[in-house]
DNA sequence: TTGTAGGCGTTATCAC
DNA sequence: GTGATAACGCCTACAA
């Protein structure tokens, strides 16, 4: 590897000047410049990252946490930091915590030993007192989190209450909600948007709400014992579209037609959604958008510290396909 | 921060001995071990894994380049990867390259100069002679490349034949072909399997071959253009899964019927295949699997540079659900 | 405008 | 068994 003494040794000058001349600091004459210039092109030296880092307590990298890279609502947020990261002269780590609390703790202990710049968290299972030890700039996307972390989220409340104003729009008399897990805040919010809406209804008791895990199977299961109990429902209003996929395919189990007999309308807008058979009419969240959102905040945090940076709460947008008449 | 000095301060002995304890290298009494160790505890003291790259040359992080993660063949190889870089103690780094060549020696460069360990890559846009320089070990992933480097992939020929015996087995006479793009390799041996197959019976001409680029709705459009060009088309072999839920859509635009005027078989075995309608006949292939293979072959090749490792194929499975007779 | 030298936190060599 | 100390490659006071 060819170090900056190599270069100041061929240039003829000090390892001092090379420097300024690689970052542009400090005086540094014109002539000596091209020298310099010419013997980092001439030998194909390019600074050492870690020798960088090593002195400055800073690595140029940021890491996010997902729950699961293979739910498909996260490739595209993954997709959008990595994006912005670079864009920014970042490296990008991808870690998948399975929501298991201690490899995320694991995870940032081995990141703050590596110096990471900073954090952006999908997460529900991480306390404040956790972070309390941690000085690494964090930022919460997707999901609030307990403790009072900057957050980048959608509107999940006021997007649900629309969902099910629009089923009711539509024609639906009994509207269901398979709700997502009750420690996830986005499911929480979501959940509460339903019930803000329907609370009121003569019909409504509690068992049109079925708790799911925002996982495909755990919907279809659901799906299928709340048809049962409750027959009448024509309406479903699902957490996301995962499930909504399940929702359509229990639904299909059980022989009945979507939107004939049951509209469905679900969360998020991934592109799953137009694959299924309907389609899902969804609560589309601006998801690349969100991720680049949280990773600009982000790096704004990271360069300059002093400046306040606040949440954001983004807004959904429905989208009407074939699953809702 | 707190660092090996503060340590041995604390434990009243030299850096060296911290450092011995640390890495459980060389003799040292079991007291002073104690002492040692109390006084880490007492500190909540980390090594700084900067310092230690810098010194090492090596940083414990790997790199996976796929195209773009959002195509959903990427995140459960990337899932493999990142499990197996985890269980080992290394950092998993996540590159999108877009197929540019350009963004690929960009990455190289950048974490060439982060000392990165090694590279797992999904590519076939680059060329020996631009790895030439690079000395960081690398493994090849899903695509052989132009290069001559240690690979773990699938048997890409074999399947394909075989999958287009099961499109004859189950009475298809015509068989027409949707390729991948013609640059990876993984798309120009499934092309292959498909002509072995087909080139001797006397139906067949070249205009049953249609090049897709991978993509839905490239696949989607040649769909289209291929039945009204070859309408006797009876069974269609894609190249991969994303593209075999387009050519469900084409199918279904032309308002014909899967499987009962066209059967679908396709490649890749990604669980979108199960979502569509009907489900997608597939030749499977064990992703996760081949993930963690490059991954323990890379981290082999890191760790035990001198042990010499192969490329490997791993099989393909037929996984017969609606899309078939 | 340029150079010298100390330090970032570790590890490893070599004395003691 | 243990302790100085010289790297690893870079940056930045401080001098000159």
């Amino acid at each position: 590897m060819t170090t900056i003494r190599d270069v100041a040794k061929l240039a003829d000058v000090s390892v001092a000047t090379v420097s300024r001349v690689i970052n542009d600091k400090g005086y540094v004459n014109k002539d000596t410049k091209n020298r310099v210039e010419a013997a980092i092109q001439a030998l194909d030296y390019r600074p050492n990252d870690v020798a960088r880092s090593l002195f400055k307590g800073k690595s140029k990298m940021i890491a996010l946490f997902v729950p699961d890279i293979k739910n498909p609502f996260f490739p595209e947020l993954a997709r959008a930091v990595e994006d912005i990261s670079n864009q920014y002269g970042y490296t990008f780590i991808l870690c998948n915590t399975d929501n298991n609390n201690k490899k995320e703790i694991t995870y940032l202990q081995a990141l703050s030993q590596k110096s990471i710049d900073g954090i952006i968290l999908v997460s529900s299972t991480m306390s404040s007192t956790q972070m309390k030890g941690i000085k690494v700039p964090m930022i919460a996307l997707d999901r609030k989190m307990e403790s009072d972390l900057i957050s980048v989220t959608v509107n999940n409340r006021e997007g649900a209450r629309q969902a099910v104003q629009y089923l009711k729009q539509t024609g639906c008399q009994r509207i269901a909600h398979i709700a997502g897990p009750e420690t996830v805040s986005s499911a929480i919010h979501r959940l509460g948007g339903y019930v803000d809406e329907v609370k009121n209804d003569a019909w409504f008791t509690s068992h049109y709400i079925r708790a799911g895990d925002y996982s495909m199977d755990k919907a279809f299961e659901e799906t299928k014992q709340l048809l049962e109990i409750e027959p009448d429902v024509d309406g479903i209003f699902v957490a996301n579209d995962v499930m909504g996929v399940g929702v359509l395919k229990a639904i299909k189990a059980l022989n009945k037609r979507v939107p004939k007999d049951i509209s469905v309308i679900s969360f998020d807008g991934i592109e799953l959604g137009t694959i299924s058979t309907p389609s899902l009419t969804t609560m589309a969240q601006p998801i690349y958008h969100i991720g680049k959102r949280a990773a600009e905040i982000l790096i704004q945090k990271i360069e300059h510290p002093k400046t306040k940076v606040q949440s954001e709460e983004h807004e959904v947008t429905l989208t009407i396909r074939e699953s809702t008449r």
